[in-house]
DNA sequence: ATTTATTTTTAGGCTTGTCTAAATATTTAA
DNA sequence: TTAAATATTTAGACAAGCCTAAAAATAAAT
């Protein structure tokens, strides 16, 4: 079942983990340049690797072709995933970490190999299902739960009333941002009116200043539809 | 004050924890086989190695003389040393690892490099100065607390009554072999008699039924002089 | 349908950390 | 104090993971 060659390297831990996020839940090939920009390296080093793991059975991989997980490279990828996660909500729940202090340190953290050590975190922390980002968890058996209602802020209608259920964690200027303005997990968000030239949207949080946001802050905030705004 | 190059490889971290802990409280030079032992690699490694450390003057060393310290040589192992030790009383203090169970995982954690985290750790847990081994924790400026009037159960003379302060971490079989007859840190052990022939001593943990140690158990048990056995 | 631009792969090289085998120092024993 | 044993270092090699430069494939634009 398992042979010896599956103790991967923090390298193809974060080879398969990247192609997973890139992929989606459409599960799309991914091509090497999107794969080199994001794990920060050369298109050249990208094809050595998939090589690699093509090897391994870990991606289909052809040529020219990009590539994509197999079952298992999807599995272990789901596995770093809940380990960067838990990690992350133990810092942020336990440590009293702010959410923009735990993607760095979730990297490293997300590489420790011990089975009865993250299932401990995830009891500790009482099975969370999200993150603090809202991004959801999987579980033991690398079961995730897509939050299906979750649409883009910047996908909005004017005069909806929604709620934060997800940031993008990966700037750290803008969850920094999105604690100032007072936008967490859960805020309240009413959209006044948008424009159209720059698709910028005026909105008030959780009753607060009217304020205004950027496409491409709202392109990175993911939320669920509450209701209609009444005019009184 | 911190130039580039002292963001240490793990390996690097690893050689300098080893040579602190072989070096011991005397500052002895360190031989290259017995690192070369103790990190389960060869001789010629080991001397590769020790060149590169020299080099960042993180280690004194003359070819064929062995190697000792720096002074910044030095404050990296006392951090790695740190570290390691607050993972394991997480481990035992808040997530229930056994005492056999956490050196293994913390020969990982020792690695995350956050001066953050290990600092929230330490909060979190109480500030301890002990870990589950009984080994004292360097505080975050590198003091370290030795427990002065330690010595080894193989020292002890018949008669005496003598508290458990520390047991070797190194042996998986031992920790749990003491768990089975009930020594843990903090027993009350009283020395009966000795075997001269093969230095056995007969002895009861915490007023139990008298039990024999052998020499290889009683030469990785620390224990604190209490009082000399009462006749009645 | 060519030409041009972009993407991807190959070829060859570098560093880190390891190894084996051979050479050299040091220590121990005769 | 010389010979044998042991400890240590050097030389040369290798895998992993990255790089640059050049070649090849694919996509876009005339
Ligand atoms: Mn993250
Ligand atoms: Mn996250
Ligand atoms: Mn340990
Ligand atoms: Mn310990």
């Amino acid at each position: 079942m398992k042979n010896n060659n599956d103790i991967l390297s923090r390298a193809e831990e974060n080879y398969l983990k990247e192609i997973f996020h890139l992929s989606g839940k459409e599960k799309d090939k991914v091509s090497t340049n999107a794969l080199a920009e994001r794990l920060d390296t050369k298109a050249s080093s990208i094809t050595d690797m998939l090589q690699k793991l093509k090897a391994k059975k870990l991606v289909a991989y052809q040529k020219y072709k990009g590539c994509s997980l197999t079952g298992s490279g999807e599995k272990v990828a789901l596995h770093i995933i809940r380990k960067h996660r838990l990690w992350e909500t133990f810092l942020v729940n336990k440590l009293s970490f702010g959410w923009d202090e735990v993607h760095a340190v979730a990297e490293e953290l997300e590489h420790i190999r011990s089975k009865k050590l993250i299932d401990s975190i995830d009891q500790f922390l009482g099975f969370p299902k999200f993150d603090p980002h809202g991004d959801p968890i999987p579980d033991k058996d690398g079961n995730i739960n897509y939050q299906e209602s979750k649409i883009k802020l910047s996908d909005t209608s004017v005069k909806s009333i929604v709620e934060v259920v997800s940031v993008n964690e990966d700037s750290l200027a803008l969850l920094k941002y999105l604690d100032e303005i007072g936008l967490r997990l859960g805020s309240e968000i009413e959209i006044y009116s948008r424009v159209p030239y720059d698709e910028s949207i005026q909105v008030s949080i959780d009753c607060g200043d009217s304020i205004s946001l950027s496409k491409k802050v709202t392109e990175n905030i993911g939320v669920r539809f509450k209701s209609k705004m009444t005019n009184k």
